[in-house]
RNA sequence: GGGCAAUUAGCUCAGUUGGUUCAGAGCACCUCGUUUACACCGAGGGGGUCGGGGGUUCGAAUCCCUCAUUGCCCACCA
């Protein structure tokens, strides 16, 4: 019989849900929190969401049974560029340009988008079984945390931690904004290198330049050598003219300039370089932008005005070579940054825009991660977190976008100090009537172009909206309101939360930036550990991505193998930071693992209890072998625990279940069919079962559930989501061991009846002439798995027998038919060989005065065992073999 | 150009301070098996000179050096 978990996934989660399970409120536990990372608004769950929430959901769920007021925290991020692209996508096929919307306009079409698309994710991770606190489900544009959003900015500024800046930025041209560094990817490309030459004012002369963007040369200010360059000097003093545009630019001499690339002169474009606007700056060169923002050439380009700029790049260098200024062409591999999200060429602009400083807020994070306050699994990411942070650069925190919060400065006047900060309108009124009063007293020149007296509708309100990550790097605190209400209960209570489950490729972007929010906003660490996942990719260790459709669908894969099934197979082989190699094989191990449980629980409670037999001797050692067993399992998978080994931990739990308990415990306590079962070995198999289904539940809480529901009678307002875990005791790590050397005989007997070709239901005697007894308890235990009908002690040989030897055991089995003497006597003699080999290699060790010396006096000791045993052994075999 | 990581069985990976059981696990593979929980099963089995080369040590998959290959991150010599 198959186990089916269609129906059952579903009723339990109601189950749970109705029941209130997820949710927490503040009490005198200790706290347990995660926060989720907030997928974007309108995504879909992929196979990477699946990994992720997978292993928040394990740990949540443990710390649940573990008795800790565990809270998990779900939520949405508004994705602000990447939102708002989609949305400007959706307009455009329904033929509507965004430049003709308002901005409420196209907010209220953005708002529309994310109620009908908004939070299709969070529904989706319930199938999976994700035990979020829902109630508490918060979305980053939430009034709350706009609110918390707004209040960071307006503090930072007055703090002035915030400024306005003229700076080079990242410019997207097709989402036309600015974006951050970490939002640039760098991609090879194969470009040309295009040698130019420029005339030498007056002159027939000329000077060649290299370079990858031809197009620029429209915006050149200057051209550029090294001073120490001897093949220059006599370009001192002298102007050049630039090609087409017949501009008479300057000749400068900087030490920046690399003599061995190219031609060794440089030409400088300001607008369009962030190393040209820094020589620039020093040579006070004028800037020309030839750009319109979405990268078409303004008028500085002439008659390519209104071209696209790759398009200008083919014309400009066609022309140059008719005009005779091009002077060859290279292959050229170089670098090009793309826009992370549309993937458009940046292009660098000078333009003004909103940066936060970053050198004295960061400090507290570098010492958090150094010092292990916040530790990260694996730790080798320390390193590269450390570096970011020590080499950071102002955060441009503004974005030419709509969809996302508004940055509250508000203007009045055409001045670029112009404005104020304030949380609303209402007080950036009353702070700029106050800053104008300041100013008035000012000579009219220095004063600007205010208005003397204005009203509130007067003020505009900057127009760029705040990067997204400037409303996640507070996530863990915001969504407890800390920021508005520092000292309300919840904050107080969840935070510092305890563990945070990311992909490495947002370190930078958001965990960084949590780490020193966290310390700037509640003087405290958001989280204690961080939780790399890896990449999954499929098994061509491509990375899984709709366009290549190598991506299962997650919920298809969920409603065919069953949520715990996924959830198993995605565990099982998923180290923390190792990419993980998806294939289907791994679903079906988990599944092949729901089905074996299901029928193991079908097998124990289907047998009939008899009031009046006695446990066989071969079940009371079962039993007492297996609560032994459990313990040290309990204690492995703790340990895997503590440094977030979570595949190691479900392997462990995985063995324990299918080898240990079905395996092996069942088949020692299992009743000859037909017959029925003593009650203590009744109630303790079902006593394991249940403990092993607490310590899965965490990885499979579906059938986990059932099966503990099935169990016994539960009350109304029980169930093992919230039942207690096991608490960790000692065992009998002796008895443990001792039954390794029992499964070694049973093996042994198993071996021999199959090269011998007696079947297993054919009872036969066994005699075992035994040097050690360490099997003595056991001996019913191996009379059961072996259908032995007795097993003798005899003090010699028996003839006519096979045998078997484990330790300086040997075990003899009765054969009618002639044994082929000399397949035995040839597998002996092998035996005999390697034995006497391996007698030798111990015994060198031994004779080795370093070794002896220097070895602790455990490893010697051992050795010594080995030697022993290894002579006892060889003389059974030599004697084996006289006999034969 | 710099940094980090990886390299162990066909595949995915463990191997924590060098030392019992250090060469392992899971899957895959091969053989056998209708012993009534489960064929999404059971019992067995084969398979690796631990990337190469040096070194330290009584002893190295493990520590050091070096080379090679792969991946990732950072840096933006036009």
């Amino acid at each position: 019989m198959k186990y089916n978990h269609v129906d059952i996934e579903n009723k339990w989660y109601d189950y749970w849900m109705k029941n209130g399970y997820f949710h927490s409120v503040p009490d005198d536990r200790d706290p347990y929190t995660i926060v989720i990372p907030p997928p974007n608004v309108t995504g879909v769950l992929h196979m990477g969401h699946m990994l992720n929430n997978t292993i928040q959901d394990v740990l949540i769920r443990r710390a649940r049974l573990k008795g800790y007021n565990a809270c998990w925290v779900p939520g949405t991020d508004h994705a602000s560029i990447a939102t708002e692209a989609k949305v400007v996508a959706k307009l455009a096929n329904e033929g509507i340009k965004k430049s003709e919307l308002t901005r409420s306009e196209f907010l209220e079409h953005a708002w529309e988008w994310t109620h009908k698309h908004g939070g299709i994710i969070l529904e989706q991770l319930k199938k999976l079984g994700a035990s979020c606190d829902w109630d508490r489900t918060k979305f980053t544009m939430d009034a709350d945390l706009s609110e918390s959003v707004i209040k960071v900015f307006v503090d930072l500024y007055n703090e002035g931690l915030i400024y306005r800046g003229y700076r080079m930025v990242n410019w997207d041209p097709e989402a036309k904004t600015t974006l951050s560094d970490e939002e640039v990817e760098y991609v090879e490309k194969n470009g040309k290198l295009y040698y130019i030459n420029y005339l030498i004012e007056n002159s027939d002369e000329f000077v060649t330049i290299a370079t990858t963007r031809p197009e620029t040369i429209l915006g050149d200010t200057a051209l550029c050598v090294n001073p120490n360059d001897d093949r220059f000097l006599s370009l001192k003093g002298k102007n050049v003219v630039v090609p087409i545009a017949e501009r008479v630019i300057p000749i400068i001499f900087d030490e920046y300039v690399d003599m061995e690339f190219g031609t060794g002169c440089l030409k400088i474009t300001p607008a369009h370089d962030p190393n040209d606007k820094e020589i620039g700056e020093k040579h006070q060169l004028d800037v020309i932008d030839i750009f319109n923002d979405d990268a078409t050439l303004n008028s500085y380009g002439l008659h390519y005005e209104g071209m696209d700029r790759f398009e200008v790049r083919t014309k400009i260098v066609k022309e140059l070579e008719e005009k005779k200024y091009l002077n060859k062409v290279e292959d050229y591999t170089n670098k090009v940054g793309i826009s992370e999200r549309t993937k458009a060429v940046i292009e660098p602009k000078v333009s003004v825009q909103w940066f936060l400083k970053m050198e004295e807020m960061v400090k507290p994070a570098i010492e958090a991660v150094e010092n292990g306050e916040v530790s990260f699994f694996p730790k080798h990411y320390i390193s590269t977190y450390k570096h970011w942070l020590e080499n950071i650069k102002d955060w441009n925190i503004s974005r030419q976008l709509w969809w996302g919060h508004q940055i509250p400065a508000f203007y009045y006047g055409d001045g670029i100090q112009d404005f104020v900060v304030a949380e609303t309108k209402e007080e950036a009124f009353e702070l700029a009537k106050q800053k104008v009063a300041d100013t008035s007293t000012l000579p009219a020149d220095k004063a600007g172009g205010v208005k003397k007296s204005f009203s509130i509708d007067d003020l505009k309100q900057d127009n760029d909206a705040l990067d997204t990550w400037f409303s996640s790097w507070l996530w863990p605190i915001s969504v407890f309101d800390g920021i508005r209400y520092p000292d309300n209960k919840d904050i107080t209570y969840y935070y510092p939360t305890k563990d945070l489950v990311t992909a490495p490729d947002i370190i930078f972007f958001w965990v960084a930036r949590m780490i020193f929010a966290g310390y700037k906003f509640r003087g405290e660490k958001p989280f204690s550990n961080v939780y790399f996942t890896g990449i999954v990719r499929d098994h061509l260790r491509r990375k899984m991505s709709k366009q290549l459709g190598n991506s299962p669908d997650p919920l298809e894969l969920m409603k065919e193998h069953g949520a715990d099934g996924v959830r198993c197979g995605l565990l099982l082989s998923s180290a923390a930071g190792n990419d993980l190699l998806y294939e289907e094989e791994l679903i079906h191990q988990g599944k092949a693992f729901a089905n074996k449980i299901w029928n193991g629980y079908r097998l124990v409670s289907s047998w009939e209890v008899d009031e009046k037999l006695n446990q066989p001797e071969a079940a009371k050692m079962a039993v007492k072998w297996y609560e032994n067993l459990y313990q040290q399992a309990f204690a492995e998978v703790e340990n895997s625990f503590k440094d977030y080994r979570l595949s190691e931990a479900l392997m462990r739990i995985y063995k324990l279940l299918w080898d240990d308990y079905s395996s092996w415990y069942l088949e020692m306590v299992k009743p000859v069919y037909g017959e029925k079962m003593d009650k203590v070995t009744k109630e303790a198999s079902i006593r394991f079962f249940e403990n092993n289904m607490k310590l899965l539940h965490p990885f499979m809480p579906f059938i986990t559930e059932e099966i503990w529901q099935k169990i016994e009678d539960r009350k109304a307002e029980e169930a093992l989501i919230v039942s207690q875990y096991p608490e960790q005791q000692d065992y009998d790590n002796q008895l443990i061991k001792s039954f390794e050397i029992v499964k070694e005989v049973i093996s042994g007997l198993r071996a021999a009846r199959k090269e011998h070709n007696i079947p297993f239901k054919d009872e036969i005697a066994c005699s075992v002439m035994n040097n050690e007894s360490f099997t003595a308890d056991f001996d019913a235990v191996i009379c059961k798995m072996g259908n032995i009908s007795n097993l003798e002690y005899v003090s010699e040989k028996v003839p006519q027998t096979v045998s078997f030897r484990v330790k300086s055991n040997e075990y003899f089995i009765p054969l009618d038919t002639n044994i082929d003497v000399e397949a035995e006597r040839a597998k002996m003699t092998e035996e005999l060989h390697y034995m006497e080999g391996f007698l030798k290699s111990v015994q060198k060790k031994l004779s080795n005065q370093g070794f002896v010396n220097n070895a602790p006096e455990t490893v010697v000791s051992s050795e010594r065992k080995k030697e022993a045993d290894a002579i006892a052994k060889i003389k059974v075999l030599k004697e084996r073999l006289q006999v034969l």
